[in-house]
DNA sequence: TAATTTTGTTTTGCTAATCTAACTTTATAG
DNA sequence: CTATAAAGTTAGATTAGCAAAACAAAATTA
């Protein structure tokens, strides 16, 4: 078994591959909060346990091993929050924080049944895929809200942040997923987004515009 | 905040006075299968706390502070046994071991939420009484089955072995919560006890009728 | 290409949780 | 009331996870 720490750092080093292609030390360090030695030493630690590939200064990746025990967190993590959301009633700003801890429950037999009385999810109240058993995970390709054109009609899909100020902000413009929205303006300066959905108008910055994902 | 490792000192501290009366350092160390000196050193950590009266050779006493987290620890178990069993439609033999691990998280939030789902139940699926929010726990006193006589009727309330072995055995003979049991005989030399309920008879050995709470 | 800055590693050291071996205190038996 | 046994503590190590300081490599700038 791995550790609660171990589990973290195999989690952040699957986002951070993801969202960049090459992970440094210093990237994960800083994402994590931790210290560049420390992730050092964990980095060696993971790479004894042939999770990681690791070698002195170069990009860190994670081995076959390595992605999929990272799945199997973040499927952990994505049921819980489906779970928090659909049976326990909590709204979606809520579920990540306590999904930060649920993740690293023991137990397959607790998250297969959330699976079961979901009837197998296949996104978290973010719009995130939820990673099955194997440890498969379908991406699909998303394009960002901040990077579509006046006059298109898309779907809000997903939101890559999923800390509750944010979401808070997409309340306050009754923003959730399935909203379909028409650009009506990009600002040219600040690109600042200006959508109508619902018969309402609304601007979205250059910064939220930009986590949230739309088809 | 505590560690995962002290709440876990604390709730065995809890359990082991309320069935003990006294409770040692080697008492602990055997429930806990951690060693005496770990026990001691840690007992030292708990003292600093003020969650502990400890003086060197004399018996382990919880402090009053020490009682309500203990308590907490407690309520945050036994509302999720509850909550696995009657949300997540477990088994009272699958819940205590995930128990074990989810009355670490820390997310009053979550244990509220289950609380209130559960319409403020007052004991778990073993029977045990579920301390309020202010860490309050009544504790009825109930008999053993083992201590009963030939010809009472008495109702079955709680179990005192929660491990899955226990209760497959329970299961196997229809016993659960509830269940109300005459005493047809009491084995003279070995205390094995006769029931019958439901229209059926059944022995039920001094171990395990030692481990069955009546009123 | 040489100097400087940035990035990453090594060394050293801390706290938490655990253990084994040696020692001390308390309890028990003769 | 000693002598022995049982229970508990102290001392010394180990492993996990973290950080500060010193050092080394790589990247950038001039
Ligand atoms: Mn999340
Ligand atoms: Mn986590
Ligand atoms: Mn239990
Ligand atoms: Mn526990």
């Amino acid at each position: 078994m791995n550790t609660v720490t171990e589990e973290n750092y195999l989690k952040a080093l699957h986002h951070l591959a993801d969202e960049l292609g090459e992970v440094n030390v210093g990237v994960l360090s800083k994402h994590l909060n931790i210290k560049m030695p420390t992730v050092t030493s964990m980095m060696k630690k993971l790479a004894d346990k042939e999770l990681v590939h690791y070698e002195s200064y170069k990009p860190l990746k994670l081995t076959e091993k390595g992605v999929l025990k990272a799945r199997m967190v973040i499927r952990k993590h994505r049921l819980t929050e489906m779970f928090l959301e659909k049976v326990m009633g909590f709204s979606w700003e809520e579920v990540h924080e306590i999904a930060e801890q649920i993740e690293h429950i023991n137990s397959p037999l607790f998250f297969d049944k959330m699976d079961e009385l979901l009837e197998y999810p296949k996104a978290d109240p973010h719009g995130s895929p939820i990673p099955n058993r194997a440890g498969e995970l379908v991406m699909e390709k998303l394009r960002k809200l901040s990077d579509c054109l006046v006059n298109e009609t898309v779907e809000i899909c997903a939101v890559t942040n999923t800390t509750s100020g944010f979401l808070q902000h997409l309340n306050l413009r009754a923003i959730t997923l399935g909203t379909v929205v028409t650009i009506t303006n990009v600002d040219d300066y600040d690109k600042t987004v200006t959508v109508t959905y619902n018969e309402k108008t609304t601007t979205i910055s250059a910064m939220v515009g930009g986590q949230l994902l739309v088809r």
